[in-house]
DNA sequence: TTAAGAATAGCACGTTTGTGCGATTGAGAT
DNA sequence: ATCTCAATCGCACAAACGTGCTATTCTTAA
């Protein structure tokens, strides 16, 4: 009973950083501030990995980027794939704005300057915790950037909505009968569609169309 | 030769804006800015967008997500079609996430609350100017979480190197027989590639196998 | 040293595709 | 009232594809 007790009131906390001196000083500020609980403390990412074998995964943990061993991108990736309700928040020295921006790719809530003061320190681990996402302008800016490149260059072809329906059908692999039984029309038409498609998309076989239907983003 | 003179000195500034009041209060803050200048203020995009049919398009438009007619995020994007190097800032009264995050995927260099302080507004224009992206951590999440949902899920089918290139040939639209000349071999071998792709795929057509590289980001 | 796997190569055959020619119908615009 | 365009349907045929089997070489791990 008196373990469980405060689980709620807690959020734990586990530090992952080769520094000594600085480890303890982390611990020592996370375990005073009211709400957090740091529970375990490591050297390396490969000790935080085998402590997850046996024990609970914690809500929060403060990672550093530039480990030896497993470094703090790669430390990132795995964390998330073990125990993805976890939320990383990166330690890092310099703002090596390439290394955070892989890290936040990789699964990485935010990050924390090593020189923040400590009311920064505590503050960003409860962002964190409420849903934000700590990090600096520059690093908002590649994030927002990067994110464009997948989401903007919606090319228009001009297809018809009909065509962009048998671009899908393509896209999910049926051939041009299945196509024609799915549709309630004749084989010939699908044809047809797909041919007028070809003239649109500039292709003139089916890999094409679904290339470019996935990188000019048809679909 | 006198009108040349500053354009390396100010940034020029053009605002967006229906409340008349807000905007007159605006475009006087700026303009009292040292390296600001407020060149038009427009209450709305349609008429910003005259305005650029004649008139060199500004470093930055601070536009209001909220007006009548085409609409804040709409805007930001015939604004980013129009004029791809002008940084596009939202005006936004209430931290309403979605709207800005549409704004953003859409080509928002950051937001600015209208409450903000005088200092704050300045501030903030100055850090897109910076390279920079103002928004808050909450925003900031929500990017890099949609992001993430872009990047991370690479799936691993155990796919030989070889297999990868092959599959890539497949992506660039070249039949097995180009294959086979691009990289020396003969038509049988790549047509056993293809095969073996096809089974660690678990596909049956080329369509599938593209579709599912592109699905699972293998190219 | 043996086993496993990756890369190479081959043949046969039915299915699917891409493309050369058409055509008719109906809706909407000029 | 004419015209354009989307959507429908048709035939023929060479080329490409998918898949059933088999087989050799070389490297790497057990």
């Amino acid at each position: 009973m008196p373990s469980e007790m405060n689980i709620n009131i807690c959020a734990s906390v586990w530090l992952v950083e080769d520094n000594q001196h600085y480890r303890q000083t982390m611990v020592d500020l996370i375990n005073q501030s009211q709400g957090l609980d740091c529970k375990y403390a490591f050297d390396s990412c490969e000790a935080a990995i085998e402590q997850m074998r046996t024990a609970e995964p914690p809500e929060i943990i403060l990672l550093d980027i530039g480990l030896k061993g497993m470094n703090g991108v790669e430390g990132v990736k795995r964390f998330k794939e073990i125990t993805p309700a976890t939320h990383v928040v990166m330690l890092t020295i310099h703002e090596d704005s390439n290394l955070v921006f892989e890290a936040l790719c990789a699964g990485a809530s935010g990050y924390l300057l090593k020189d923040s003061s400590p009311e920064r320190v505590i503050e960003s681990v409860k962002e964190v915790l409420a849903g934000g996402a700590p990090m600096n302008a520059q690093i908002a800016r590649k994030v927002v950037e990067s994110f464009r490149q997948f989401n903007l260059p919606k090319g228009d072809y001009g297809l018809t909505e009909r065509e962009k329906e048998i671009l899908g059908h393509l896209v999910g692999g049926l051939s041009k009968k299945q196509i024609a039984e799915k549709l309630f029309i004749s084989f010939h038409t699908v044809n047809t569609h797909i041919r007028n498609i070809y003239e649109k998309l500039q292709v003139n076989t089916r890999s094409g169309a679904i290339s470019k239907a996935f990188k000019e983003r048809l679909v």
